[in-house]
DNA sequence: CAGAGGATCGGCT
DNA sequence: GCCGATCCTCTGG
């Protein structure tokens, strides 16, 4: 299933954050755990400018969103409301803080070790949700996706914009009208 | 150094 | 729908 798709590229990655969360919609994000592999379609994401006072690189670098102003490719991975984690691609040239959240998969492998993590119906549907089910936390903060062998992402083709909806983003309290939040129709089955 | 407030989730009313 | 959990980071004094 995963065989036909190659490693995501630093040329794949659109250098604008907006286009970089299109373009993400439709790759796979893998995870490696003691041998056994788990992997999800991205089906949900969020792009976060630094020029956005939504985004956690608003007011520059700082030892939490340090990631953030490193290399497009890497991770960003934080701890939100204390409990919960979220999995970022990093965006634009490093010394620029952006990166994409991404807020939901579509579970293709590895489904029995995810339902075991997260002894929840709800597997991969939410961004603390797929951090759970992947076992991502802050030790993958700054981790390369295009070259790790632990959590790295496959390409698929770009999808067509009428396949594509935009929405305002979840859970933030500035520049909500923004319509960055970017959902796959075919798998559109949160209500918001 | 204290305090507030999260890019959330799950259980309960 | 609402609310509590839970802890790290940033801010202001």
């Amino acid at each position: 299933m995963l065989s036909a798709l190659n490693r995501l590229e630093a040329g794949d990655l659109p250098s604008d954050t907006v286009e970089a969360a299109r373009r993400l919609l439709g790759c796979v994000v893998v995870r490696v755990l003691d041998g056994c592999v788990m992997a999800g379609r991205i089906v949900e994401t969020e792009a976060y400018r630094q020029d956005d006072p939504a985004s956690h690189s608003f007011r520059g670098p700082s030892a939490r969103n340090a990631s953030m102003f490193g290399p497009p490719g890497h991770a960003y991975v934080y701890l939100v409301y204390g409990t919960h984690h979220c999995l970022n691609v990093v965006t634009e040239p490093t010394g620029v803080g952006a990166a994409v959240l991404i807020r939901a998969l579509e579970p293709l492998v590895g489904i029995e070790a995810m339902q075991a993590r997260r002894g929840h119906p709800k597997l991969t549907d939410g961004p603390g949700r797929l951090c759970q089910a992947l076992d991502i936390d802050r030790r993958f903060d700054g981790e390369n996706l295009l070259g790790s062998e632990t959590l790295y992402l496959l390409a698929d083709a770009p999808r067509p914009a009428e396949t594509i909806l935009a929405t305002p983003r979840i859970g933030i309290s500035k520049a909500v009208e923004r319509p960055w939040r970017f959902v796959l129709v075919d798998s559109w089955r949160r209500s918001d």
